[in-house]
DNA sequence: CTGTCCTCACTTTTT
DNA sequence: GTGAGGACAG
């Protein structure tokens, strides 16, 4: 029993052994965290503990899904019973639990941000306001901001500090649209991320017979990357844990790169004061990177000044330096980054997953993703539009939620039309005012449409058959397999015929997803105990319960286990690779351009850095690019200011060959923003083209006020020249195109008298 | 009420 | 380059 304690170094075994009291662990990268935590869990019920009363919160499914599968091998399949996953999914469980304390029915639906930004948008619509500065994203910010610290909608409007705030942004109506948020939201019988902890204070501050009960019931808490952590997540844990005193908080201020939808540093910060008799354990030593890597990534951070002390060190050696790549353009760096894999894997036999690239946003993975195409590197996108996020899914989706749920206002606006049945803007458009005016929801309106004056007899009888469809499988929703009452609600409501007929490649592809989620739901259904024929158990409702809160990194496939990962930093943490490529590494990009005017912002700026830096076991490549395809066009950057505050022991510059070779390529593209070079048959030969032509202008001749031509902007004026040599830079007034910045290296100008 | 064309905003990160 | 949403015609 004791035996793992053997596998733990002295302060990871005190960490392990200490459970009683309150306790924080500050975990530096790649301490062997996980480990602990898991530990800490097997040697609580080795002991004893029932796995009932322990409650163990994380911030993604994967993170608990992982803590899960490690106890059970510990442990065996006890550990199920373990209360354990992300803050929003185990109270969402209570919610639904205790949903007749607070006034709402067991499925609620949960909106996404998707949902909730619509609802903004109508309230924005109805109340006349200009879509301009109420932005729906901003206003759900705003709202969001305020219940993370747990400022209900009444508070909001009352308080003469709040309402100078949104004086002073020109939004004097937040207060407004904030209650009609609400409003909404209960009538419609949804919750949003933010309720789901806003609404479990409420409970737990309201109800104390159900404080009790669950103060009761968690006798051990451990709370996973406490320093993401908000205000109303911080509450929840201090309430329940207010009786046992059996806190566990593991963090790492360094990684706190969460404080944009509020996480708050300040808890990691100030647990002591919280709790003075806390012990503090500090894991130092890293297991993961060579010395290289965490030296580099100690430098790094130690630009920072909003941090706990602590000092990671590696008993690992010192393993290769931290190589930093400059390439002419974003294809280029694709391109790079694509040979580098291939002759790593050829080199020493690596395997795909062994690789990850890692970027600040989204949209750099396309050029990336081209350039592994081309190399026939297999690789697998993380986050981005996840499944659940699709189009049809989420009008599938959105028919399940109003199966389970008619007042699901958002489900109702998506389908009520889709696949297209002659209810219209204009009859929805009256509907929502009737819904407005008698304090009532939509789904009650068109229920009886005609206690409500100006609705055509036809467009009745078409909200009939609708209403009908949907109380039809309302009724019978526990009397079926969600696999069958899946399938059903596909076919009567048309979705499966509306893509079935779509023969583009796009439709397919659509029906594709459609198939899936019902596959999706096929294997759900399978988990049916078949020892009861009588009820079915895996009902939709069930597979509905907490489908809002989950992303595809939840389920992934085997098919995709030997895959390059690319991801952005935010999704990679906790993750770790043998092979880490950070691309495009340019100033604002990385650090974000909006970042970088605040000193907070470009310190978090700069823990994601450390956090990208410390994913890699043994390699780090660090690229970045002179021109980058932005917005449609080409933008020139200057390498961020991160590679100069890495130490230069820790670092190999390179601009080596096969940057040299691609440059050709790309030049291509980058001087006539058009589409993206289509890849070519032979490398060698186009390269020589295109240097052929670059060779035929003479860029010597290009000075100041020389009146030139171009290909694509026809003819200009130089008004200005700087850098030298490679990056000799013009800034030419074009007749009919206005004022450009062009690389000399790359434009083909002709100089004209 | 439906379909098409055009404009414009988008690019921070996620439960 | 892309996708969503608005304007406008049929």
């Amino acid at each position: 029993m004791q035996d793992y304690i053997k596998q733990l170094n002295p302060s990871q075994a005190e960490a392990v052994l200490g459970t009683e009291g309150p306790s924080m662990v500050l975990a530096g990268a790649g301490s062997g965290k996980t480990r602990v935590l898991t530990y800490r869990i097997a040697h609580l019920i080795g002991n004893g503990v029932s796995p009932f009363n322990i409650l163990a919160l994380t911030f993604t499914n994967k993170a608990a899904k992982e803590m899960r599968e490690r106890i059970e091998k510990i442990l065996g399949p006890q550990a199920r019973n373990t209360w354990m996953g992300t803050f929003h999914s185990v109270f969402a469980k209570i919610l639904r639990i205790e949903h007749l304390k607070i006034n709402f029915p067991a499925d609620f639906t949960i909106y996404d941000t998707v949902d909730s930004k619509n609802l903004i948008k109508a309230i924005v619509k109805e109340l006349a306001l200009d879509d301009k500065i109420y932005k729906s994203g901003v206003v759900l910010s705003r709202i969001s901001t305020a219940k993370n610290n747990l400022i209900s909608a009444e508070k909001y409007s009352n308080d003469e500090h709040i309402k100078q705030e949104d004086k002073m942004t020109a939004k004097p109506r937040m207060a407004e649209i904030y209650t009609m948020y609400q409003n909404r939201m209960l009538k419609s019988s949804a919750m949003d991320f933010d309720d789901l902890l806003f609404k479990t204070n409420i409970l737990l501050k309201d109800q104390p017979d159900v404080l009790l009960k669950y103060q009761h019931m968690f006798k051990y808490i451990l709370v996973d990357e406490y320093q993401d952590t908000n205000f109303s997540q911080y509450v929840i844990v201090k309430r329940l844990a207010a009786a046992h005193r059996n806190l566990c908080v593991v963090g790492d201020d360094a990684q706190s790169i969460y404080s944009f939808r509020g996480a708050d540093i300040g808890n990691i910060l100030s647990f002591q004061k919280d709790y003075p008799e806390a012990q503090l354990y500090k894991l130092e030593q890293n297991y993961r990177s060579s010395k290289n890597i965490v030296n580099a990534a100690n430098a790094i951070i130690a630009n920072n000044k909003d941090q706990i002390h602590k000092t990671v060190w590696t008993d690992n050696g010192d393993g290769e330096k931290i190589k930093i790549i400059k390439t002419a353009t974003d294809n280029e760096e694709g391109s790079f980054v694509a040979k580098s894999i291939f002759s790593e894997k050829m080199n020493s036999q690596a395997q795909n997953l062994e690789f990850a690239i890692l970027y600040r946003t989204n949209a750099q993975s396309r050029s990336i993703e081209e350039a592994l195409r081309k190399h026939n590197i297999p690789y697998k996108i993380y986050g981005g539009l996840s499944f659940y996020q699709r189009k049809e899914i989420k009008e599938l989706i959105a028919y399940y939620r109003l199966v389970l749920n008619p007042h699901d206002e958002e489900a109702l606006k998506r389908v009520i039309n889709f696949p297209g049945r002659g209810i219209g803007k204009t009859t929805i458009d009256k509907v929502i005012i009737a819904a407005n005016n008698n304090e009532t929801s939509m789904w009650n309106i068109i229920s009886s449409p005609n206690k409500y004056p100006g609705i055509g007899d036809s467009t009745q009888s078409k909200l009939a058959a609708f209403v009908d469809m949907i109380n039809g499988f309302h009724k019978v929703i526990r009397k079926f397999t969600a696999y069958d009452l899946g399938q059903q609600i596909a076919s009567a409501s048309g979705i499966s015929k509306e893509y079935f007929t779509d023969k583009t490649p796009e439709g397919v592809s659509r029906y594709e997803n459609i198939q899936e989620l019902l596959n999706g739901l096929k294997h759900f259904s399978a988990l049916q105990e078949d020892e009861h024929f009588e009820e079915p158990t895996h009902t939709l409702d069930k597979f509905m319960s907490d489908i809002a809160l989950l992303t595809d990194a939840d389920n992934e496939k085997d098919e995709d286990k030997d895959k390059v990962a690319l991801m952005t930093i935010h999704a990679a943490k906790g993750l770790e690779f043998n092979h880490v490529f950070i691309v495009g590494m340019e100033e604002n990009l990385f650090p974000s351009q909006l970042s970088v005017h605040s000193r907070t912002e470009l310190e978090e700026e700069r823990r994601l850095f450390y956090v990208a830096l410390t994913r890699a076991k043994k390699t780090v490549h660090l690229t970045y690019a002179q021109n980058r395809f932005r917005y449609g066009n080409v933008v020139f950057s200057e390498p961020s200011r991160f590679i100069a505050e890495l130490n230069e022991e820790y670092i190999e510059k390179n601009t080596n060959k096969p940057v040299v070779r691609v440059q050709a390529s790309s030049s291509h593209s980058a001087e006539f923003a058009a589409p993206r070079p289509v890849i070519k048959s032979t490398f060698v030969k186009l390269s020589s083209v295109v240097q052929a032509k670059s060779s035929s202008n003479n860029s010597a001749d290009i000075s100041e006020g020389v009146d030139v031509e171009h290909m694509r902007f026809g003819k200009g004026k130089v008004i200005s020249i700087e850098g030298n040599d490679a990056n000799r830079k013009a800034t030419i007034d074009f007749e009919k195109h206005g004022k450009k910045q062009l690389l000399l290296k790359f434009a083909q100008l002709k100089v004209i008298n």
